[in-house]
RNA sequence: GGCCCCAUGGUCAAGCGGUUAAGACAUCACCCUUUCACGGUGGUAACGCGGGUUCGAGUCCCGCUGGGGUCACCA
């Protein structure tokens, strides 16, 4: 067979040759030791929760290295892909804060970084396989492949491409040429030079060293519609890219041979891989991989939603990757994650359990240590996107509403309690008039109504807006004594029997007759903030309840 | 089903042949306290099973079990 009649038969349209794509695609100039990673999603129309996790991995690796992570659309097939599905993804990742040294977007030396435009450049390496007489064109149709799959399957033999059933391996020229004529498709299939029996050795950056069977399978390289699947991309434009550090899911173990090959048909040298394990779920006491259909937290949107902060999400995902991590957050409490050492040999090799509540917890120390006008900032961001009450509450009390997001938190042990800002307005709902109903208002049972109605009665006057802390409780305290209340919680707890209760009863009365909550932060903080008349206000409505 | 991967408390996980088997989340109790939260102290709770190797095994080897992945002209 004259491979190069073949090639030109088969890809007359091509008159480039690898030379060309090598020359126009340099090596990278980067110092010794830089990995160049990459991000390569296909755009469906979200971004997954667990993309977002590789993602982050293949950015930290490249960062830690001083080398180069780039953004490229896997878009090669045409079936599953959603309209304006890049442009989704590439947003939902900068919502995410993922900027990429070169993208679809920003461009970059080794662009396209979109699939579907580097059609050509696929289409000279397939040629050029047949060239080396390690690919040929199958005319196998659909029915045909499925009526082998099947008799293989009865008789209890790999399924596949390979051996005897590579019925188009050993065409002639002129049968394929015949074919040709007939205006048949093909695709094009490697010409496989190992059996399954034959083992290869490989170094996974999570999983170690390990002895893997070779493909045997004659994998299509170009589809019938011209574009290649994954693996002839992956290895064509990780070459070309000068990838030199591959993180992917692990679902792609069991393909790694078959990629490898491929580097070898080429005499392109392998990229470094780790493959890492998916973020599972817990469903009917067994694990699984977070899927669309059925978990909406595998859509990042979800977590937007809701209102986590990048930067909880970001944490939480790290905190997976890279155990040590939460140890040293523990040490570095204010560090920038970007000062935290990541070693990629630190990922875990099974798969981790998503747990909201470790997110909840991680956030609530991230947002504690915000300011309260990053507080307002995000949060009125958040709000305007999801939350229309809370959007114009923010806005037209901004001053009001930074004070209030201050209270308990530039001390030294500050408040911990929003994981999110879909938590902002339940919690803080009575601090605005509009959200406050005295006819809502419901003091414990404990509460005799007349005590609740003779303190709140005097408590308007006795309160000034110029007491400290200290005096105020003071005055709280004096308040109790008069009205048959211990004034001190240890007097009360002596002898019980004396009082009608104690000076934190009082303070309870007060706080639900101004929030409806038996629960708040500091409510000196709430009082001065509400101010003298508001107080009054909601007293003399609460009071016509009762 | 074939092939592959994985296996320490409820969860995330340290551990690299000798440890009282860390730590974090969750949970419980107590302390602090005007409520709640924060914080503090302490508690409950783990090496899937069976064989080896070894003076000694969570750690190494082999089975088994369980879970996951993959077997496409999807990535």
């Amino acid at each position: 067979m004259d491979n190069e009649k073949l090639a030109n038969l088969l890809f007359p349209q091509i008159d480039k040759t690898p030379e060309y794509w090598e020359n126009k695609y340099p090596q990278r100039k980067l110092k010794y030791g830089a990995e160049v990673t990459r991000f390569a999603p296909s755009p469906t129309g979200f971004v997954h929760f667990g993309a977002l996790y590789t993602a982050l991995i293949n950015k930290k690796i490249a960062s830690e290295s001083s080398g180069i992570c780039f953004l490229r659309i896997e878009d090669t097939d045409k079936k599953r892909e959603v309209e304006n599905g890049a442009n989704f993804l590439i947003n939902g990742l900068q919502n995410f804060g993922l900027e990429f040294d070169e993208s679809p977007v920003t461009g970059g030396d080794y662009a396209p970084y979109v699939q579907s435009e580097r059609k050509e450049i696929y289409l000279t390496y397939a040629k050029e396989l047949v060239r080396k007489g390690l690919a040929y064109p199958c005319f196998c149709s659909h029915e045909e492949l499925d009526a082998i799959r099947q008799s293989q399957e009865q008789n209890k033999v790999n399924t596949g491409y390979y051996g005897k059933y590579a019925k188009c391996r050993n065409l002639t020229y002129e049968e394929i040429e015949q074919n040709i004529k007939e205006g048949k498709s093909f695709v094009l299939r490697f010409k496989c030079p190992y059996t399954a029996e034959q083992k290869i050795k490989t170094y996974d950056y999570v999983r170690g060293e390990r002895e893997i069977p070779q493909n045997e399978n004659d994998a299509v390289i170009i589809k019938s519609n011209g574009l290649p699947p994954y693996n002839l991309a992956h290895v064509v434009d990780d070459h070309l890219m000068h990838t030199t550090f591959v993180i992917r899911g692990d679902e792609w173990l069991s393909s790694l041979s078959e990629h490898l090959q491929l580097f070898e048909a080429f005499g392109f040298k392998p990229p470094k891989y780790a493959h890492i394990s998916p973020i599972q779920k817990l469903e009917n006491g067994n694990r699984r991989k977070i899927s669309k259909r059925k978990d909406p937290e595998a859509d990042v949107e979800y977590f937007f939603k809701k209102g986590y902060p990048v930067q909880s999400l970001t944490e939480y995902l790290m905190t997976l990757a890279n155990s040590n991590f939460e140890t040293w957050r523990l040490q570095n409490p204010t560090a920038n994650i970007n000062e935290f050492k990541f070693l990629i040999s630190n990922v875990s090799p099974s798969g981790s359990l998503f747990d909201i509540l470790k997110l909840n917890d991680i956030s609530k120390n991230v947002i504690s240590k915000f300011t309260a006008t990053d507080v307002y900032n995000l949060c009125y961001k958040w709000a305007l996107k999801y939350n229309p009450d809370l959007s114009a509450l923010l806005s037209n009390n901004k001053e009001y509403c930074i004070k209030m997001f201050n209270i308990d938190r530039e001390i030294a042990k500050p408040r911990k309690d929003i994981s999110h800002w879909e938590e902002v307005l339940p919690t803080y709902s009575y601090m605005f008039d509009e959200f406050y109903d005295a006819k809502k208002i419901v003091f414990p049972e404990q509460f005799d109504k007349q005590d609740i109605k003779v303190i709140l009665s005097k408590y308007g006057d006795i309160f000034n807006e110029n007491d400290e802390q200290s005096q105020w409780f003071e005055r709280i305290k004096e308040l109790s004594e008069s009205i048959g209340f211990a004034k001190e919680v240890k007097m009360f707890k002596q002898n019980p029997e004396q009082y009608k209760g104690h000076c934190g009863d009082v303070s309870t009365i007060i706080r639900v007759a101004l929030t409806g909550k038996t629960q708040t932060p500091n409510l000196y903080d709430i009082c001065l903030l509400l101010g003298k008349n508001r107080i009054k206000q909601r007293f003399l409505n609460v009071l016509k309840e009762i």
